[in-house]
DNA sequence: TTGTACGCGTTATCAG
DNA sequence: CTGATAACGCGTACAA
């Protein structure tokens, strides 16, 4: 590995000149920086990051703070971010935290040490809220999280509109007896689903009995004991929400297995388009999510913010849309 | 943030007893590391992880090298190494490198700018093994990858075992005209699950004619078109082998779309064992992979061979298992 | 426009 | 057992 005192050798300058080429900003002659560039090139010199963080007090490393990269929504997100990173010369760092336990040992250190640039927060927690003093002064973005931190940037999906869409659409097909299988107890998302869903149909005169709501999280075999539960009731309903798509393919195989016809028994919508819903039998009714540009936005975001440090929190909405598939239809005898 | 000079100040030492302190090897006396401790306490000090591996030459993070995160194969390999690093105290650093453009610019050089202690090769193309020059003296070890290269640690699935699991338990159950769907083109698992599907039945005297070989990547889409072929064949198959889920998945879209009963009149099975196999209608017989496991052994193999450059390359095969579910069945008339 | 020299926060090598 | 002090590779005033 050759440094910048090689290359300055081998160019005839010296290590400040060879910085300035690189750094592509102050003047240098440019026979200089053809030299400088001939040797660079000449050998193969690759500039130490670990040196560059030290001496400039930035990594340019991104840290990112999911549930889960085997959610799938996450991986999405993931993906948009680690493009969005690579193509702004940022390197980008994934953390898992679904675990208490790491939440609370030396995570946060970790980032800490490493001296990340900022941080995207898109853990679901609410109650992660409260962070450690630790972090409190590097800079970050939350994803789909409380938009109570007002002194934060976040980028948010409409998540209350989509449920509204949802509530909507399956009011307009007939359904009055609506269930909603909710994600992540105590996630900001799943709340705000849960929230549009309902007050959409208080709003229409309907209500949405306690026993319709479910509680689940982004595992399927928690939508199939949901099922379970909704369609041995008294009165069971003719469409269900599934807070995420996940947990609507849960519910499809439970009511499935249960020898419910879907749609024609029920209908049933998930939210966040996963793209695995467009295969399964029947394919899902969904709520499009951009989860790249969720991911992408959320770095955009960071990053002007990391060269704005004071400038006017953003709050960034990402529009949803429905799409209707196979899964969801007008409610028999309707 | 305070510096190993403010402990150091704090505690009445030198920089050196601190380091000595942290570094838990060399011996300081029991009172004086008291003290140290005390003042790390009181400063929140946290070691500057940049200048370790500035001074040190080991920055302890790890690069894993995958085709696309969203592949939930990857997913799970990719959570298998977090944590297996961060037991260990290592960083990873994942690196989604599907498009080629990425390959071929810039990418590796990140790799060498961060200075990652050692690389997990598991992207698929095989022609990646000429790896570039950069890069050739970080220790590495390959996932899942040609075990051609016998002076590297490889961990590999016994993909081509699994295969002649499904070819055999297909035979027994009466199937004669069977067809496979490979993934990944110019993979290496893709290859052996092929090799051994197509060996086990010319093994047993029968033929896998070229038409029933039909050739995809790991989406779902990809399925449902290979499906859509091979039963518009003038002689379509009684079973078919996805090389795996997302691909087995698609299959099984294909087929229902077309009105095919699954297993009644197409056999179906997959190959990875994802989650989701489960939750699909039929669920989905498939051949388990410990995706966790070979993302953790990936990162065990690394760090030893760090430790011991010169030990004898190790080649580890993980077991998989035939999981038979709904998707498959005796032929029909068998 | 270019060069010198110091500092970034550690590790590691010496003496003591 | 402990303390100076020289690297590590680079950024950046400050000088020239």
């Amino acid at each position: 590995m050759s440094t910048l005192y090689d290359v300055a050798k081998y160019a005839g300058v010296s290590i400040a000149t060879v910085s300035r080429t690189l750094s592509n900003q102050m003047v240098v002659h440019p026979d200089t920086r053809a030299r400088v560039m001939d040797a660079i090139e000449k050998l193969e010199y690759i500039p130490n990051s670990l040196a560059q963080g030290l001496a400039s007090k930035r990594s340019y490393v991104l840290g990112l703070i999911i549930p889960d990269i085997i959610n799938p929504f996450f991986s999405y997100v993931a993906r948009g971010c680690e493009d969005s990173c690579r193509a702004r010369n940022y390197d980008l760092a994934i953390y898992s935290v679904d675990s208490q336990e790491q939440e609370e040992t030396g995570f946060y250190r970790l980032l800490r040490a490493r001296h990340v640039d900022g941080l995207i927060l898109a853990n679901t927690v609410v109650s992660g809220e409260a962070l450690p003093q630790f972090i409190h002064d590097i800079p970050r973005v939350y994803v789909d999280h409380a938009s109570s931190i007002t002194e934060d940037d976040c980028i948010c999906v409409e998540n209350r509109a989509g449920a509204q869409m949802v509530a909507e659409y399956l009011l307009e097909n007939g359904h009055r007896h609506m269930a909603i299988v909710s994600g992540f107890p105590n996630s900001f998302a799943g709340a705000a689903r849960l929230e549009g869903f309902k007050s959409t149909l208080t709003d229409h005169g309907f209500e949405l009995p306690d026993e319709f709501i479910v509680k689940g999280g982004f595992d399927p075999s928690e939508g199939v004991k949901a099922a379970d539960f909704l369609m041995t009731l008294d009165s069971p309903p003719t469409a269900i929400f599934a807070s995420n798509d996940m947990l609507a393919i849960g519910v499809l195989r439970g009511l499935q297995s249960m020898g419910y016809k879907v749609p024609a028994d029920v209908s049933l919508v998930g939210f966040g388009d996963l793209p695995i819903g467009e295969f399964v039998s029947p394919s899902l009714t969904t709520v499009f999510v951009d989860k790249f540009e969720l991911g992408a936005q959320a770095v955009d975001l960071l990053l002007s913010r990391i060269e704005q440090p004071s400038a006017e929190p953003q709050k960034i909405s990402l529009p949803v849309r429905l799409k209707v598939r196979e899964s969801s239809g007008v409610r028999y005898g309707f």
